[in-house]
DNA sequence: CTGAAAGCGCTTACAG
DNA sequence: CTGAAAGCGCTTACAG
């Protein structure tokens, strides 16, 4: 009885050859002869031998593993990036290790020192909210490792980068509340801070400029948590104060809920007196009949981790760093469809 | 310049000294002058050195890190779990592998052998679906790798376990819809195969029986993908044959979103007509305030890795395999609460 | 206070 | 067709 797992000496000692013999005969190198082999390979089966990755990864230089840095895994819309990096990863034989920075910037560069010493071949990051000092990514790119960043872009740092069309997918939701005969557009904007809420905030202003209608900073609502309680109070406040509001453009998908909830307990109907659109971070839009953007989250982890293994690939340092912007798609549902 | 991350070897190069004195000086090791540890650890900083976790994991015979095996990711409750799994094991100073099984018996003895591959310490697994031959499961213990259940209850196979307590789950949440007056109760069952739908039932026919209520054999409606168009769909079935009914105790928060649509699509009130409570797999509840039952995902994570570290550290085989029932806990909400 | 050596599991260029 | 040796990065018992 041995305890522990079996190793290529183990197998060696058995059959009273060299581990080199035992090494090529598993991996079906030319030259070793039928007999040798098929020994060797009945004895790895009967003791469940299974290669030491470890090992492979120290002698090869390379650990077939990708590192993920985000900032929260309990997220629809996260959950499903990782979702689109693991099965890409997979079909590539490649295995991803996730780190979560909770928004905090001490924890990601814990995250980004955790994944360097386990010597992953690349990195895959959406920064935390709170980071602004790029000092622990730009180490990370200074000693040769790939880094791609995902979803949430980040200044000052040429880097590669895959985002979803934040100005582009605002701008379609907000003309869609529009073409459904909005005139009064309340817009709940996350925080300042993130590239994603000032592109939405862009968008929503571009459509609403195009449509030479005028833009009421009154009607702009900053949410700072993104919660739905929050929303749904800072809504509450400005319909109390009896500003006139046909449509609602939320940042994202649990203020949408919330100015639906602040609604409906005002005694509004939703769509007709109200329409209300979110944008998918949460993706439970669908379950309860909320208008959303769709962003595609799951093809947004293939293709991060497809532009990872074309760095990965890419011997010399002169390949230009891209960015890769993903469609996002308006999916209008029951909280703004007026017109059947 | 360097390319790739500085070893012990470029730094005692460097210095012109040997490795051994690099390692101790980098350790605080008694016994290194002064004026040697302060020009290691000034070159060791100024390099940005970072242990290779790879090869102390080899010398080491220990990797630090603990494998998970889940059905899916992208799912509210197992993403909990996995939260807590992560943390708790953080906290520990261990690194957390998880491989998705997507309910297929393949896939997962596939994710297995990755795990095992990687030489994690130990296992922590919630089987698939599919799942009813162990020959995977049983290689792991009998080649000495600690293995701890969550969640999904394993038959056959004596391995410590942690659950949740779906029986009585299941017994509070019909109880809770017997006081609130419901005469006529619909279970929608999970798939007969996994233990916790067998569980939810048998709590679902107690709490009748305790309470001198006919169990109704037709009022019992298996939902196979627990998805929330088929209950949807099945449930206003139910309610075309014109049965009586005015309550619903769901395996699923799914099932129970199902049900609930297709009551108010066919014009009933809900608590009033009909009182609905669901058991929180996808856990949205609170947001669409359906009664549910809280499962507390993340505590169970934690402590299927305390039970896993409990594992490691007992040498002895001869510790008895445990099973850790946690309590669920019913959430009434505005789907079932007829009394104010 | 410091170094040479061995070993964790594996592979492969070099001999034979 | 097979084996001995070296090396991936690190630590530590053993010498000095």
């Amino acid at each position: 009885m041995r305890s522990g797992q079996v190793t290529i000496k183990d197998i060696a000692k058995e059959l009273n050859i060299s581990c080199s013999t035992v090494s090529r005969a598993l991996k079906d190198f030319p030259g070793i002869s039928p007999t040798t082999k098929k020994s060797v390979v009945d004895l790895a089966n009967k003791y469940n031998y299974r290669p030491n990755a470890i090992a492979l990864s120290l002698r090869n230089q390379k650990t077939n593993t990708i590192g993920v840095v985000i900032p929260e895994t309990v997220h629809f819309f996260f959950s499903t990036v990782i979702s689109g990096i693991e099965d890409e990863a997979m079909s590539e034989g490649y295995n991803v290790m996730i780190c979560q920075s909770r928004e905090s910037y001490e924890r990601e560069a814990d995250c980004i020192d955790t994944l360097m010493g386990a010597r992953v071949d690349g990195l895959l990051v959406s920064i935390s909210r709170e980071t602004s000092d790029l000092a622990h990514l730009q180490k990370v790119v200074s000693e040769g490792k790939p880094l791609v960043f995902f979803d949430r872009l980040v200044e000052g740092m040429n880097a590669t980068s895959v985002v979803v069309d934040d100005y582009q997918g605002a701008y379609d939701a907000t003309k869609h509340l529009i073409d459904q005969g909005c005139k009064h557009i309340v817009h709940l904007e996350g925080p300042d801070n993130l590239i994603i809420s000032r592109k939405r905030k862009e968008g929503y202003i571009s459509a609403l400029e195009d449509h030479e209608m005028p833009i009421d900073e009154g009607l702009i609502i900053e949410c700072r948590d993104g919660s739905e309680a929050e929303a749904a109070k800072l809504f509450q406040h400005l319909l109390e104060s009896g500003a006139a509001i046909d449509g609602v453009f939320a940042n994202n998908d649990m203020a949408a809920l919330g100015a639906l909830q602040a609604s409906k307990s005002s005694g509004l109907k939703v769509p007709e007196d109200i329409a209300i659109i979110g944008f998918s971070n949460w993706q439970f839009s669908s379950l309860i009949d909320l208008s959303s953007v769709e962003q595609h989250g799951y093809e947004m982890g293939r293709e991060a981790v497809r532009l990872m293994f074309q760095e990965i690939a890419n011997e010399d340092e002169s390949a230009k760093s891209q960015i890769r912007i993903l469609d996002a798609e308006i999916v209008p549902r029951g909280s703004s469809s007026r017109i059947a």
